[in-house]
DNA sequence: AAGTTACTTTTGAAAGC
DNA sequence: GCTTTAAAAAGTAACTT
């Protein structure tokens, strides 16, 4: 039934590929790599196997942006981990991968009245501020996600751990609309 | 314990130099943009209630009370936009946006978003229309909210677009520049809604 | 001095300006 | 291009207890 069709945009995940790293030894190896200590201090580096963006820092730890689904994840992660061992650099075995974050987006295929949904889902409940922002912002608890609602029906879901979590926003959106006869 | 008593007395006097602070920004500000008493009342009792409930942490005075500026203008139905809350202010407008929305949460003001409707008397005096363009203004508004041609956009574009349409409509035409500088909106927002609201209520459009 | 808050960077969609 | 949402990482800054 509801095949929920949520389109997954885009995945944050964070992980400890090591004790420590020498950011400007990978700097000098890594093609593209660019690191500015007093800018940030993570070193930025782009793969485009599965595309996605690193953050890599001094501690070990490393942030993996950008790949558009969960195994990606995994699988740009393990790349990233021989290309370090390529140059020298020893990594931890089974890294531990957290899904931090998950970008999704979805489309409910009807004109919204935003000024409707705002009364009905309760103005202490969302945020509309179409002077700063088209999108009606709505934070759900269960799950924990923040949906962006546009008028032409199109919503936007992050915030998530996980695909469910994300699918379950859209269903709670759309359950409640429906209920309110704003669908 | 007598240093217990000095900080409190220390404590207190700097609560009180920062209310009077924020009170003269109030007064400041609400003077500069011609706002009436019961707007600076009602920001002041929007400023007093967030300090009550510690929301200045991690904020400045200055942008606490332009927002409950801000918020106090759409309480009291004038809104003035965060532009204009900007000119007068030592923040920016992206502070004051910001900090608007987090005291609007945590005093759950739960205030609608402004209504364009609200901006047709101001800038049609701006403009020196008459009030038959404002009824036809309004008239014009609440047939595109009918058929939903304003979620999402900016209330002042939506307003400015109306008020153009209906100062054509009455005889009394006003040009885009004219509209869009008292409306605090640029000419290709007035053209993109005007079209979109002519196109959509069917109002032929003489030029 | 410790704690809070916010900002730096990266990624992606939405729609208006 | 900007605006909004979330999230991690390590660092700086400006505050308050």
């Amino acid at each position: 039934m509801s095949e929920s069709s949520i389109k997954i945009e885009n995945v944050v995940a964070s992980t400890k590929l090591a004790e420590a790293f020498d950011l400007i030894l990978i700097e000098s190896e890594f093609e593209g790599a660019e690191y500015n200590k007093q800018k940030f201090p993570g070193l930025v580096y782009r793969v485009l196997d599965p595309k996605a963006a690193f953050l890599v820092f001094t501690s070990g730890k490393v942030v993996c942006t950008g790949a558009k689904n969960v195994k990606d994840v995994h699988t740009v992660i393990g790349n990233m981990a021989k290309k370090l061992n390529g140059i020298g650099i020893p990594t931890i075995e089974n890294p531990q991968i957290t899904v931090q974050n998950i970008v999704a987006s979805a489309d409910l295929h009807t004109i919204l009245n935003l000024n409707a949904i705002a009364i009905g889902l309760g103005l202490e409940n969302i945020e509309y501020e179409p002077e700063q922002f088209p999108g009606l912002v709505y934070r759900i608890d269960v799950p924990k996600v923040v949906v962006l609602i546009f008028s032409s029906g199109k919503l936007v879901v992050t915030g998530g751990k996980s695909p469910e979590d994300c699918e379950r926003g859209v269903e709670v959106v759309r359950q409640q609309l429906d209920n309110m006869g704003l669908l | 314990r007598l240093r217990k008593w000095q900080r409190r007395i220390r404590v207190s006097n700097a609560t009180e130099r920062n209310l009077a602070f924020a009170l003269s920004e109030l007064d400041r500000m609400a003077s500069a943009l011609g706002l009436p008493r019961t707007v600076r009342e009602t920001a002041a009792v929007v400023y007093r209630k967030a300090v009550d409930k510690n929301l200045i942490r991690g904020r400045s005075i200055e942008g606490v009370a332009a927002a409950a500026l801000y918020a106090a203008c759409r309480q009291c139905s004038v809104p003035r936009t965060l532009d204009e809350i900007e000119e007068v202010s030592r923040v920016s407008r992206k502070e004051i946006g910001r900090t608007y929305r987090f005291i609007s949460r945590e005093l759950a003001l739960k205030l609608m978003p402004t209504s364009p409707i609200d901006y047709v008397p101001r800038f049609c005096s701006g403009l020196n229309l008459k009030g038959e363009v404002q009824s036809k203004s309004v008239e014009i508004l609440r047939q595109a909210s009918e058929k939903e041609l304003t979620s999402g956009r900016g209330p002042t574009g939506v307003a400015a677009a109306a008020i153009y349409i209906a100062s054509i409509l009455c005889g009394e035409r006003r040009t885009q520049r004219e509209v869009a500088d008292v409306a605090g909106v640029t000419e290709v927002t007035i053209r993109n809604r005007y079209k979109e609201l002519a196109e959509e209520l069917d109002i032929e459009i003489i030029l």
